[in-house]
Parts: C-alpha cells; sequence; structure tokens
DNA sequence: CAGTATCCTTAATGATACTG
DNA sequence: CAGTATCATTAAGGATACTG
C-alpha cells in the first residue's frame, strides 16, 4: 500500500501493491456495501440491543434480512450474540472490539458523506438536467 | 451528527439526529458499495485515463459494466469525462476535486481493510467450523 | 476507440407463513 | 421473542453483437 500526492487537491494514492486482488478492500467493502449492515452496526454502537430492538431502531428491514445482516457480522468477528436460555427467549447483540474499530471508520464515511451530499445532488441534478432518459440513474 | 465514547474500546458512536434517513451515508455507499467504483477510483487515482486503459487496468469488469461506472461517478461529480473530437475518438477520464477528496476515504477503507483482514478471515473460519451447513456465506 | 443495445444469469432483497 | 422456510420480485452484473 502506498500514498503520495499530486497537484492542486491533496490526494491518498491508494494502490495494492501489484496484486490485483483488492488488498481485502472487497471483504469490507462487501459487508459495508449491503443494504443493512451499516445501519445495525450504528444502531450497535449506541449499546447492546435485543432482535426486535434492532428491528424497530432500523426501520424498513425485514424480519429475514435483519437475520442475515446479523449473522454475517457475527461471521465477521464483528458483533457477538448472545443467547439467554430463558422463555421468551432472549437474544443480545453487540459490537465486538473489531466492530467498535468499525464505527471509526463508519463515521468517516459518515462525515465525508454530510461533507459532500449538497455537492452531488448538485452534481446530479446538473447531470440529469443535460443527460435526459439517459438510462443512468 | 454526534461523536461519543464507551467503555474499553475507542469508539465512534454515529449518530444520524432523529431523521433516520442515513445522513446520506447510503448515497456514498451506494456508489462506492458497488463491485467496480472503488477500482476505477483508485486507478484514476494515479492519473489520466482513456477508456481501454481503464479497462486494460481493472481486470475483469465488462465495457458495459466500465460504462455504468464511469457514468455514476461522473454524474456524481466524482470524475470528469472529456472528448477530444478525433478519430479516432479519445475520451479521457479524471478524478475531480471531489473524487480527489473520496481517495482519502478510500485509503481510510484500505487500511481498515489491511488491518483487520486476518481477524476478518479467522472469526470466519471460526464460525464456518461451528456453523457448518448454515447457509451463511 | 469508445461506446450502445439486447438478452440472460445470478445475487440481493422482500413478503408471508409458520415454529421452538 | 427470535427466529426458519418458502416463494416472489428486483436489481446487479455478464456475454455478445453491433455502430459512429
Amino acid at each position: 500500500m502506498s500514498v503520495g500526492h499530486t497537484g492542486v487537491t491533496t490526494e491518498a494514492v491508494v494502490t495494492c501493491g501489484d496484486e490485483h486482488e483488492d488488498c481485502g478492500i472487497r471483504e469490507v467493502l462487501d459487508r459495508i456495501g449491503d443494504k443493512w449492515s451499516v445501519l445495525v452496526v450504528v444502531e450497535l454502537a449506541q449499546g447492546v440491543r435485543r432482535f426486535r430492538q434492532l428491528q424497530r431502531a432500523v426501520p424498513g428491514i425485514s424480519q429475514r434480512m435483519l437475520t442475515l445482516t446479523v449473522r454475517r457480522l457475527e461471521r465477521d468477528g464483528l458483533i457477538s450474540r448472545t443467547v439467554h436460555p430463558t422463555v421468551p427467549p432472549q437474544v443480545e447483540y453487540e459490537l465486538t472490539t473489531m466492530g467498535h474499530s468499525l464505527t471509526h471508520l463508519v463515521k468517516a464515511l459518515a462525515d465525508w458523506s454530510a461533507d459532500h451530499r449538497d455537492a452531488i445532488a448538485r452534481a446530479r441534478q446538473e447531470w440529469d438536467a443535460v443527460h435526459p432518459d439517459s438510462g443512468i440513474r
């Protein structure tokens, strides 16, 4: 991984050595790039949550997708799942240490998004005005 | 957007105020979360590139997907597209200022990935060992 | 060279019903 | 409550052929 600079704007040049195997970025993007993982992580950053709590906290997520999302996050070692053998059953989800460290990345993402969402919105409007019915969008 | 701390691990608590509209993270994730955008951005971080150059630099991308990817990046204002009216046609792609700033985010992503890819791989192996044929993966 | 246009396959997500 | 199982729907991506 090398970092360099060019011209006017400060720039982080990211290369992956010579292997074209994405330096593992893909595995991370495949997780945080899906529709729900980030939202679940953000909610768990607030503290321990039970299954139903998570579902209520993430409006729109289906039971099925919540199950899949927490399973995958658990598999990746980002969250832990604790079953309390009570009746009715009680299952608690919590960020692991690695999961917590991921919240920094999510924050960087959120900050960049907040800083540029207006510019992006304007760029899109302009582009759409110049390229009506282009199929893109 | 608020940032707080808890317990053992340093943690960035990211909230979106009260609106459940993802503070615009989704728009960014929808772009960098797709299969090719990050790879194209990383290549363009090296400098100006033509269409065919990009395709060669990003192994496995189809002509169709490269077209879609650069169109969307252009629409979002992250790259610029310059057509030189020569024959054969020559089209150059380049990061915009906003595109350059995005490379910092990509670098943060790459760094986090590099730092945790082993831990993630181990977590997956363990989970897979404990949960054979679980459907997840 | 730099694309479009079509068609096809697969992966992701959603809706609904049911269970320990 | 915390899921699983099944089916349906959509979106993403890929293959191939063709064009200014």
